[in-house]
DNA sequence: TGTACATCAGTGAACGCGCGTTCACTGATGTAC
DNA sequence: TGTACATCAGTGAACGCGCGTTCACTGATGTAC
């Protein structure tokens, strides 16, 4: 790569580090490039250079949050080479946790309010599809039957048919819907974390730990044939 | 109430009806203070007659939207007359769910991200409490003792101490807890819906029975003495 | 190795727009006697 | 019931600020021969 490419790679790079340090200030929806223009010392129009439009360095921010969100959950699941599931399930949601409370704005510009007025390009789903991938990859690996009497009615079942189709064509449909359960409330947890919900409510120093069972009470309904 | 605090009112009223408005379609950052004066036909200066500031009016639609999300909860709870724990939580939940989708601005703006620079001051606290309080009253109203085995860790059970000593001083830990994780839980579904993190993946006809049938399994937990 | 040309980064000015908030004011509506 | 005064709603102008995006341009860096 020649010295001008890399240059440029640079400046890219310090671009999206100054829009994720404007997203901690004024969030996403006041993201502005003019701003980022003033601290890299630059005239408003240079960023032009590099950006086409502030939606498109909002995409390039949005890819780069999934991507690091993904990328963490898969480093903490790595670690316990093969592991047991639960233990995958409490690495993998502790991770999201961690980098949620690590990385607020970026959490809030993936799991908050849709920024209005824009919207995501196809580019962002398969970032989008990491934390989830690695869930349904734990999933397969349970060897557990969940009993017929727990088992989710037909129609109940045909609201992931797409999903599973897709991404998980052998696995039990209601093993899939209670897995889907627990992402989705991890992303409900954390989000009331993140966001100022559990003010007054949850003991700030005991969060990480009730957190942690919170997520074993409900996987075991993924891991208990009773 | 003489015809001049009659005609205050509904002004009031129509500020926070264009308010909404413009939250549906600009969100809550981009709420404008003259955009509202403009849709009334007003001069701009004419709306601080009525909210001291573009904060002061963000609170008040704050505190609606949490009062009446909040109250078709208690209805839709009231309706069951005294029912059994899980209808209660169903219909609780669905409530939420259908007042979420039916309002997906207010909901955005009570479960979003938070407004950067926007402090919500104490006076949404009673409104934010009003769901968490009802579930909180179906919790106290099981009689089932959770397993010793399933009991949550001393450690996990600080973390909701204060919250149990506030509101609900007899409740079993464990129970609490669990109670908080459906609440969670129901946050997080709901929000995934909303923000629109399902299309593609869960089929829009069978969302509905697909959400109720995951409350159900979650409650189960509660419920099962087992 | 040297030169001509193409590419690229960044400038500076401008367009057209929006915002929150303050302030002195006019005229209508209510209230106290 | 009538009048003087206080209250209130809404006006119009202004302050000071910010934004995204376009465009013609200069000068430096790279590339092909």
């Amino acid at each position: 790569m020649g010295v001008r490419a890399e240059s440029r790679e640079r400046t890219i790079a310090a671009v999206k580090r100054l829009g994720r340090a404007q997203l901690a200030e004024v969030g996403a929806p006041g993201l502005s490039l003019r701003a980022i223009a003033r601290d890299l010392g630059m005239v408003s129009s240079a960023v032009y250079r590099y950006f086409p439009s502030r939606d498109a360095l909002l995409t390039a921010l949005i890819i780069d949050a999934y991507d690091d969100l993904g990328q963490t959950a898969e480093a903490a699941d790595r670690i316990l080479d093969r592991g047991e599931p639960m233990r995958r399930l409490l690495a993998i949601a502790s991770a999201v946790r961690t980098w949620a409370l690590a990385h607020p704005n970026e959490y809030a510009l993936i799991f908050g309010s849709p920024v209005p007025g824009y919207q995501a390009p196809q580019d962002t789903i398969a970032p989008a599809s990491r934390v989830p991938l690695l869930l349904l990859d734990v999933l397969q690996s349970i060897d557990v039957r969940i009993p017929q009497s727990r088992a989710f009615s037909p129609q109940a079942q045909a609201a992931i048919a797409p999903l599973r189709r897709d991404f998980a064509p052998g696995l039990d449909p209601t093993m899939l819907s209670l897995g889907y359960a627990l992402w989705e409330f991890i992303v409900g947890a954390v989000s009331m974390e993140a966001f100022g919900h559990q003010r007054n409510t949850i003991e700030p120093s005991a969060r990480e730990v009730f957190f942690a069972e919170q997520v074993r009470s409900l996987a075991a309904l993924l891991l208990q044939a009773d």
